[in-house]
RNA sequence: GCCAAGGUGGCAGAGUCCGGCCGAACGCAGCGGCCUGCAGAGCCGCCUACCGCCGGUUCAAAUCCGGCCCUUGGCUCCA
């Protein structure tokens, strides 16, 4: 069985195949840091990190790159605000550290690196000539435009055909364009100040005179790149002409992964993606989650609030192509998911480490359950990286370690082995851990709820239930879950820590 | 208006590409039983789905075809 993935070129599932049979270029367009990450970045990370460890899995050398946009307006915006910094670029590199701080959070695997567009100014400039050169762009006022008409194809990304499409950017624009659809790839001049005014937060001071963004020289005069040409630049430079996978949100469809397509495929004759991903966006309330509407929850406030096993869970509880509905509902049903996965997982490590684990008790049909669950998550993941069904599978695998524990004295020791591995193993795949974020204040705290367990358990002994189940609803209510089993007390603290 | 995605049980969400294993997964909520001093967790079972509407193709359709209604996203910065 192979992956199939969904290619919004072509509007079809299609099997998947690299261009180099042991490799993968990923490439997946990255933010504007131009305020703190929210969580509806951190499904599409999630879902691209997922992507990336299933290729790994599958064998693949993944080579993935990711982009940060440090030149644009609505930084500039922000120069000044708080103690962001002194420039654009300065703000940038705030936003950049605290970004790749809340990737580690979330458990993401790092790609091979992360360029910026600001380092990458003389390619962007390249390629601008280059295109000037062929025939596909043209210079009006020091800006330089993407002419649309020259690329014949342009509109197959978003299906769309020419005369439908509406200008793109400011009026201003519009009277240097030859086709309203025409895109810029080089702005002249410095920032668009009104652009800037635009996208300042209301009621911050950012004193002093409006920041200036930074320009760079060209053939052309002074100037900045235009929006979409980075990240043709950029996967260019750091990949190749040709990538195989090129991963973005479904929001960037058009203009911006269009226009990218008809300058890259304009300048090298050479098709830019073989397979265009696309992930869906959150869906609150009736609207979308987006940082312009501000009706975002960030990355680092979910984290602290919820944990990261038990965000991956949620982040992945639908797959990446469909819309996912954002609330407390739905983020509280994927802690329930995840916490009946740690609690099988944890049973089942207990009872592979206890004594009775040794007795030799085969239990076949236990075993044939944890196989049919590894296919079915195989299946599931190779299915367009479906990582609902590959959830199911892993929670099936749960069931069938709470099953062969009930009622039972002498456990299946290989295939509680074999269980244990299957639920590390896949649930790596979703980036989920079972190590347990162990601290030393973890350990403590452990050691402070073992202690209190054993003097409920003498109250229990004696009799004194109302003193116990006292004890009991005190550590509940500090999220401590415990529970009373055959062989003692056992607990959980809260997740996250 | 144009382009795209989607409408499945109380909620959420797979399945639709390649029609029959779907008398519809997994989970949450709810109900019953077991277990328990009690609770929780767990196990077993139940529950709720004419798969948006209408028509067609077929031995057979949630799945294919046609029409209609509705929702969401894009067409302006946006993961």
């Amino acid at each position: 069985m192979t992956l199939h993935v969904t290619n919004t070129l072509t509007g079809e599932k299609e099997p998947f195949e690299p261009r180099d049979p042991e490799s993968v270029l990923l490439y997946y367009c990255g933010l504007t840091v131009s305020d703190p990450p929210h969580l509806g970045h951190a499904r599409s990370w999630v879902h691209v990190d997922v992507m990336h460890r299933w290729l790994e899995y599958l064998g693949y050398d993944v080579r993935h790159v990711e982009n940060f946009t440090d030149i644009n307006e609505k930084i500039v915006a922000r120069v000044g605000e708080d103690d962001l910094g002194e420039d654009e670029l300065d703000v940038a590199e705030t936003y950049i550290e605290r970004t790749l701080a809340d990737m580690r959070s979330l458990n993401l695997l790092r790609a091979e690196v992360y360029p910026r567009v600001s380092e990458h100014v003389p390619e962007i400039i390249d390629l601008v000539e280059t295109l000037v050169e062929e025939g596909y762009a043209y210079e009006s006022n020091g800006s330089v435009y993407f002419d649309v008409t020259s690329f014949e194809e342009y509109g197959k990304l978003s299906n769309q055909e020419l005369d439908e499409i509406e200008s793109q950017g400011d009026p201003d624009e519009r009277s240097e364009k030859r086709h309203p659809a025409d895109f810029a790839l080089w702005k002249a001049g410095a920032v668009d100040e009104s652009a800037v005014e635009e996208h300042r937060h209301e009621g911050v001071d950012h004193g002093g005179d409006p920041p200036a963004g930074e320009t760079w020289e060209s053939p052309w005069g002074e100037g900045r790149p235009g929006w979409h040409i980075e990240c043709s630049a950029m996967s260019m430079t750091h990949l190749d002409e040709t990538l195989d996978i090129h991963v973005g949100g479904r929001d960037l469809v058009f203009p911006h992964h269009e226009n990218e397509v008809a300058q890259s495929e304009a300048a090298t004759g050479q098709a830019f993606a073989n397979y265009w991903l696309h992930c869906e966006l959150f869906q609150m309330d009736d609207e979308k989650m987006s940082s312009s509407l501000g009706n975002f929850v960030t990355v680092d406030d979910a984290v602290d609030q919820w944990g990261t096993n038990v965000l991956r869970t949620f982040l992945t509880a639908g797959s990446y192509n469909s819309k996912q509905l954002y609330s407390d509902e739905t983020i509280a049903e994927a802690e329930e998911r995840w916490d009946r996965l740690e609690r099988a997982y944890e049973a089942a490590v207990e009872a592979v480490d206890s004594p009775d684990a040794r007795t030799k008790v085969e239990d076949a049909s236990f075993r044939e359950e944890i196989e049919t669950a590894r296919d079915a998550f195989v299946a599931a993941m190779n299915d367009d990286f479906n990582t609902r069904e590959a959830q199911s599978a892993l929670l099936s695998v749960a069931t069938a370690i709470n099953a062969h524990l009930e009622d039972r004295a002498e456990y299946d020791y290989r295939g509680l082995r074999d269980a244990v591995e299957a639920l590390e193993e896949l649930g790596d795949v979703l980036g989920l851990s079972f190590a347990g974020e162990t601290t030393g204040t973890a350990d403590l705290a452990g050691d402070v709820v073992d202690l209190v367990l054993e003097v409920r358990e003498r109250e229990r002994e004696a009799g004194n239930y109302e003193r116990a189940d006292d004890l009991r609803d005190e550590l509940q209510a500090l999220g401590i879950e415990v529970q009373d089993t055959d062989d003692g007390a056992t607990y959980r603290l809260p997740s996250g820590e």
